[in-house]
DNA sequence: CTAAGTACTTAGTAAGCAGTAGGTAGTGGA
DNA sequence: TCCACTACCTACTGCTTACTAAGTACTTAG
């Protein structure tokens, strides 16, 4: 019997920068599986080759982890959201948007469509955090206080009619959340920008 | 120093019917509130006054106990919904149905206005069960089914437009879900069934 | 070349988890 | 009044959880 060959202990350091993305994106997928009840350190850590104390040592706690991914998501995806619609990332956050309300969805949902896993990551914890206990509570009820003013000014620089605005903005948030609903359980079966068009377009008739 | 009074021990013993009714009442509650994930059996067993042997005794496992509620949802709901359209439950599988797309969704929603905790435990399970090795992923799945297809004959019923049936009723579920979300985090600021009849005549506007 | 800093490990802790085996006591039928 | 039944308990198993303390070995600044 010749003897196993001695484990390499390859104790793979990485810079505190790559580690950590590689943790987010870890805990990423598995918040979008299992939501963040169903997180386990455990898991996160064998997906990087690392130990539990491991990812503590980079994000502090099991919520710190949570507010780590989210905080990424809010700076890649609008990055990449503003990249579609041909602006500067800031300019999101003026009055009037330079963009328009039909843009702005289609340019929304084109990004979505094309990143399903990040698309269950908030349908799963939006679902989850309505309860006042969970800990990203707070990070969804300002998260749908900004979408629905992002998408009120795009309405106004559409000319929507005045009164109209805040609603149809609601109504618009409302509709993508459920087809996303509906595309995340069929993906094949259901075309998610189609769906979408043919819906905004009757949402927007006559405003 | 007085002796603390002996505790009594009132072991009470409730009839199998009502004690699991119990059991799924509070689990009802705890699943809205954190998720299957999130569910223990000791909680609902300390919401119950027994203990987490107790809470097995009637429903087998943690698994047993999600099926419960689910069936035990789908007769309650189907009969209250049964009830405000003024029709008994099983005419709801006929085709035709005996009643109108419109008239569908307005006793749907005002089913659902009146019963917010129910509304939490579909949202969240909905979302929680997108991956496949949820234990309500297949029930989820079926449902949709059914849904879809009581709401195509329900607007086959109403005259809409063949080749549009279909893509109706996903538009109204996705509308349905979306407010819903919306409604369960600022159920104050938020009129549910005013949103609903405002997008609905939106939807089904020219159809 | 050395020292400070830090990425990461080992080895724990205390608590929580679902589930089981076997017993006890309340209940309803004859 | 007795008996079969069963609602429910006690006491456990074996596992997983988030998190801590203290040390080790790699990296880089001076």
């Amino acid at each position: 019997m010749t003897p196993a060959p001695r484990e390499v202990r390859t104790r793979v350091r990485m810079s505190a920068e790559g580690r950590r993305s590689q943790i987010l994106d870890a805990a990423t997928l598995q918040i979008a599986d299992r939501g963040f009840w169903g997180l386990t350190l455990r898991e996160v850590a064998a997906a990087c080759g690392i130990t539990e104390a491991g990812v503590l040592h980079h994000v502090g706690s099991k919520d710190g982890l949570l507010v780590a991914v989210l905080e990424h998501r809010d700076l890649v995806d609008n990055l990449r959201l503003a990249e579609r619609l041909g602006i500067p990332v800031e300019s999101l956050d003026d009055d009037p948007v330079p963009v328009g309300l039909r843009a702005l969805c289609s340019a929304f949902m084109a990004r979505n469509a094309a990143q399903p896993e990040i698309v269950r990551l908030y349908t799963v914890l939006q679902a989850e955090s309505l309860n006042e206990g969970h800990p990203a509570y707070d990070y969804f009820q300002s998260r749908e206080k900004w979408a629905t003013e992002l998408f009120s000014r795009a309405a106004h620089t559409d000319g929507v009619a005045e009164g109209d605005v805040a609603a149809t903005a609601r109504e618009i948030l409302a509709g993508m959340d459920g087809l996303q609903l509906r595309w995340l359980r069929d993906p094949e079966g259901v075309d998610l920008l189609e769906m979408w068009e043919d819906l905004a377009s009757r949402i927007l008739a006559g405003r």
